[in-house]
DNA sequence: TGACTAAGTGTTCCATCCACACTAACATTG
DNA sequence: CAATGTTAGTGTGGATGGAACACTTAGTCA
């Protein structure tokens, strides 16, 4: 108790709601907290801020912490701060979100957690403090900003053909796209570009490949 | 120094960005501070959370001491907290947006300000912390949200004619807005109705009176 | 070589946005 | 009471952007 301050000071953590597609679904990883309290619930990554810690930097050594990645797309989301959200102390939770492209490798639990895993939406499990409400503010953000904004690119592995990025489309509005169309709206946007290669597999026409011109950016569309 | 914890705390504030249409210009509130640090430089209104206080709840106390109004629109902004932001110690600022119609009063100081006084944007003195960068982070936002909410009707008082409305659009936007277009966009809403009055004022034709029929709602639209 | 599969490609229609100018109702003044 | 000045109030047509819709192409495999 080396701390002291003469007016109570609340915890400040960073959450992170890391969405990424897989087996063609929206989903979402979550932890199984190692210790008390919530022990052995599933809940999103996250952690303390250190006491001289940028916040954006705190999500982003949660989000390597878990999945290993770095430079992934990374924004605030909201600021929870209901007074009981924690039975410890009073708690204020920073909320990021951050969309990852497919990950090929599976997760390892980092020594916070007894384990990892990526879940889908609709097949959430019962959550830790208010994660639930986290997860719905990230997801309903991530859905307005499919609409004016290029966000979705940032699921993308490096290079891509365009029927997988109509697929992701397709995944989180949950809904079909028409396929001219949707090609007409990515072929008119400045950040995508053709690599000049190809993918050949199956046995069908070969899909031309094509990569985002700045990755990491997000651009806003009208 | 009563309050001690096993690992060091942040202090948490609130301050709140509070614009209103005054003069015909857009305007935000300032205090002028009387206690170090910055001691009589201008800064946002705001102040700690109390360890038991809703984050919201914290910035409309703050709202109703320098303003004395409540019952307004109120929105989460974003969550600054550079670890270097506040000289004194470690502090995140969750700062707010509220947007007020014309005021009618002048504004007293409250008991933790000098001076309390309106501003434009255009006109900003020195400020205090990065209080700066929270306006326009606020600003952004307001004009982001023009486009795709009916959050402008938030300036507007009880009753208030569509030449009225339309200005405050003008103000925001610093451009000029086609009259029939507007009107026509407006009266299709269906969050604004006729009250059956009219305001005669002037030599001309009386305005038609109109009224929000959801007060401290705002819309999306398409 | 025929069958299968996913890639790739244009046009038409409809709804929405945008530009644009005159009449209506009142107060004031001579 | 007539003329003037001031803001309120109103409709149309052209351009633009979005939505619907079906066939051809290039490859693999049997």
């Amino acid at each position: 108790m080396k701390y002291c301050y003469p007016y109570p000071h609340p915890a400040v953590t960073t959450d992170i709601v890391i969405f990424t597609i897989r087996d063609q679904q929206l989903k979402v990883l979550l932890i199984k907290r190692k210790g008390a309290p919530y022990k052995s619930k599933w809940a999103l990554p996250g952690g303390f801020v250190g006491i001289d810690e940028d916040l954006e930097h705190s999500a982003k050594r949660e989000l390597a912490e878990e999945t290993g990645m770095q430079e992934v797309y990374l924004e605030q989301l909201y600021t929870f701060g209901s007074p009981k959200r924690d039975p410890r102390e009073r708690v204020i939770t920073v909320a990021y979100f951050a969309l990852i492209p497919s990950p090929k490798r599976e997760l390892k639990a980092a020594t916070d957690a007894e384990a990892v895993d990526w879940f889908a939406l609709d097949t959430l499990p019962k959550l830790a403090f208010d994660h639930k409400d986290i997860i719905a503010a990230a997801h309903q953000r991530l859905i307005a900003k499919l609409d004016y904004s290029t966000i979705a690119f940032q699921f993308m592995p490096k290079v891509f053909t365009l029927s997988e990025l109509q697929a992701v489309y397709e995944i989180i509005l949950q809904q079909e796209v028409d396929k001219r169309n949707f090609r007409k709206w990515v072929l008119a946007l400045e950040n995508i570009e053709e690599t000049g290669n190809e993918r050949r597999e199956g046995p069908h026409r070969p899909a031309k490949l094509y990569r985002i011109t700045n990755p990491g950016e997000v651009d806003i569309i009208k």
